[in-house]
DNA sequence: CTAGTTGCCGAAACCGGTTTCGGCAACCGG
DNA sequence: CCGGTTGCCGAAACCGGTTTCGGCAACTAG
């Protein structure tokens, strides 16, 4: 297993381009490697020689000199079931090809602790396997960051964090579309809509909770503190959340969920209610999972791209790794609202004189809220 | 970012050890790989010396020696969309555990289509990023194998083929599955059993089918044509493949089903005909996803340990890359059967004067085929 | 015409390990 | 006592690149 071979069957060394051209195989380097001191006709020559002779670097050896393997490092953590397992798939293609088109590669490694995730990621440091670090599902107060800054290796964070100095990152807005998701149901005549959260341990969580306080308070709408619940990942928590909420003596008449995951288990809660999800109770997740278009009616949730956080983070990685700085490297892109029909106007406001068709319905969203809103429906 | 910092803020090179030590590099590099010129004391020394100053060989360094960068290579295919979530995630961390604790790293790359999978694979074997390859989801003809053996690069196989000369290869028995199941079917009184594949330009959909008619052909039953259908990966198709069998003239009182993925449509297909898994329809499946033991009944499937089948196939291929011969290096495993429900007896057989209870049908089951299983049943 | 640039490339050091080679000292048998 | 092993380690070559340094030739300015 060797690079390009020649006739010989010996692989293509840069000595053996040198002496083909009659030149050092330092001027080769230099040549290839766009130094100023090449005259354009040599760089032509080593070019044209290099690529015929199928000449590729051993990444290892420009290493030894460079100190870069041009190599991202990315360590995913298979304890924490978070249900999405589309997820995993496109992240990876969209760090792989961004990698890939700059001739990066990338090594993964898994971990189940954080133990184990520190160890990882040491031991890709120190044996340079990794030139920095993609890091996904950053929580409220990351130890990886922690540990990159300590052994000022470069990283990018997926997700935001409070404190950011010296972190680049990328992020989709959560709070934009929770609060989105909020006028979105107000607009429809919902008054009393619960939030669904995730593990607020990660910063997601945090920040879309946020978004949701934030939607409710513009709509003149007070959070009620037990219309949110937490900690809800899965279908089945999913579920047992919806199940607590409408049993309350003034139940919501829509959920939004911070996760598709746990909007699936609204299903299921009312399919055993024998109540209808958009009409009975409306229902807005966030993530866009494939499974939510396959459920019915489709779920309405705030689409997320995988794979372009991929693209994005790998390319901000690299950026980075090459000398841009860190506060300069952050991006952030909306979710993209998808409707399936998992919302709807309330029933309780659906009487007949009040009944509200389609059209109405939606230049009502476009107005804003309705003004005659007033906490006495709660 | 660097290795171990001593007190200066340096990264501990071999040289500092050495000098450490008042002996040369070439003294510590041997004492740490085993050379056997090496007296046990001084080994002893350098070890703890090493340790305590958090010394870690870069292995780009070691690799433009070696010629090795302990590292193992993995091409994801993201155009191909089996459905299995689960499966990615469990892979890379059986194959990353392996690797690590071998000290070995994981270089992954996505590809969507066969050029894009061989430009990678040769950068990667190229560019020295991965010393061999993991090579999921082998096919009939895997073009794969033959562009790595023209570049000598070492690889194992996930699943068996054919021209297997000069093959490793890791894999679950899916043949004596699917027999198995056909045994199991038999044993419970169908005679009227359909075999739904998936693409049959993947080995394992080829060494099902395979089991599937040596079951029948062993229970005395001969295959019925039309009651085979393939190329069936997803839960739609499974439901429409569900749906054309139990339209035929005299349908199948039970499917077998090469995948879970496309086994769950039938759950759809019996619903929408108000038919009842398990009773009016058995199914089985193969793969073990996790959909399966939320579905009711859950389904009975010939479970499969995808970190198992990575954890083992990293192994081999280490010990290939080591100097093993690859004919050496080839494992099969069984798949666990799990009940879940989806296979019972079937209705047509259960008249009162013929019914079957629980206890009797798993003695059957264990006394093998019914002797009394005629041709004119079906 | 000469001194000072400038463009371009060869020579060699260098990166951090591994591996070969040779030699010293201790031990061995005769 | 002496030649021949054997055990153990230093010295140095080596792997395949990158980068520094210096010098030659051509050109430019005074």
């Amino acid at each position: 297993m060797d690079g390009t071979i020649d006739s010989t069957g010996r692989p293509v060394r840069i000595q053996d381009v040198a002496r083909a051209l009659g030149i050092t195989k330092g001027t080769v380097s230099r040549a290839l490697n766009g130094y100023s001191d090449i005259s354009e006709v040599t760089r032509k020559r080593v070019r044209r020689k290099a690529r015929s002779m199928g000449y590729v670097p051993l990444s290892h050896a420009q290493a030894i000199r460079t100190g870069r393997v041009r190599a991202l490092g990315l360590v995913w953590r298979v304890d924490s079931h978070d249900g999405d397992r589309a997820f995993l798939s496109d992240f990876l293609d969209g760090v792989s090809r961004s990698a890939s088109a700059e001739d990066w590669s990338l090594s993964v490694s898994t971990a189940d602790s954080d133990e184990s995730e520190r160890d990882t990621i040491r031991r890709l440091i120190r044996e340079r396997k990794a030139d920095g670090f993609i890091l996904p599902r950053t929580r409220v107060d990351d130890l990886r960051v922690h540990w990159l800054k300590a052994e000022k290796a470069p990283f990018v964070l997926y997700g935001r964090i409070r404190q950011g100095d010296g972190c680049s990152w990328f992020d989709f807005l959560g709070e934009q579309a929770m609060r989105s998701a909020v006028d979105r149901l107000v607009g429809l005549g919902h008054r009393r809509i619960a939030f669904v959260n995730g593990d607020i341990g990660f910063n997601y969580a945090v920040i879309r909770e946020a978004g949701f306080r934030a939607g409710m308070a513009g709509a003149g709408l007070g959070t009620v503190e037990d219309m949110i619940i937490d900690g809800v990942m899965t279908p089945d928590a999913g579920a047992r959340a919806t199940e607590a909420l409408l049993s309350r003596s003034s139940p919501p008449t829509a959920i939004v969920f911070a996760q598709d995951m746990a909007a699936l288990g609204a299903y299921r809660a009312a399919e055993s209610r024998g109540i209808r999800i958009g009409s009975d109770l409306s229902v807005i997740g966030y993530d866009g999972v494939p499974e939510g278009r396959f459920m019915s009616p489709p779920l309405s949730t705030y689409s997320v791209d995988s794979r372009l956080a991929g693209t994005r983070l790998a390319t901000l990685l690299i950026r980075q790794i090459r000398g841009d700085a860190p506060e300069c490297l952050r991006e952030t892109m909306k979710a993209n609202f998808v409707t399936g029909g998992s919302d709807g106007p309330p029933r309780t406001v659906a009487r007949p004189h009040r009944a509200l068709t389609a059209s109405q319905v939606c230049q009502q969203g476009r107005r804003g809220r309705p003004t005659q809103a007033t906490e006495e429906q709660l």
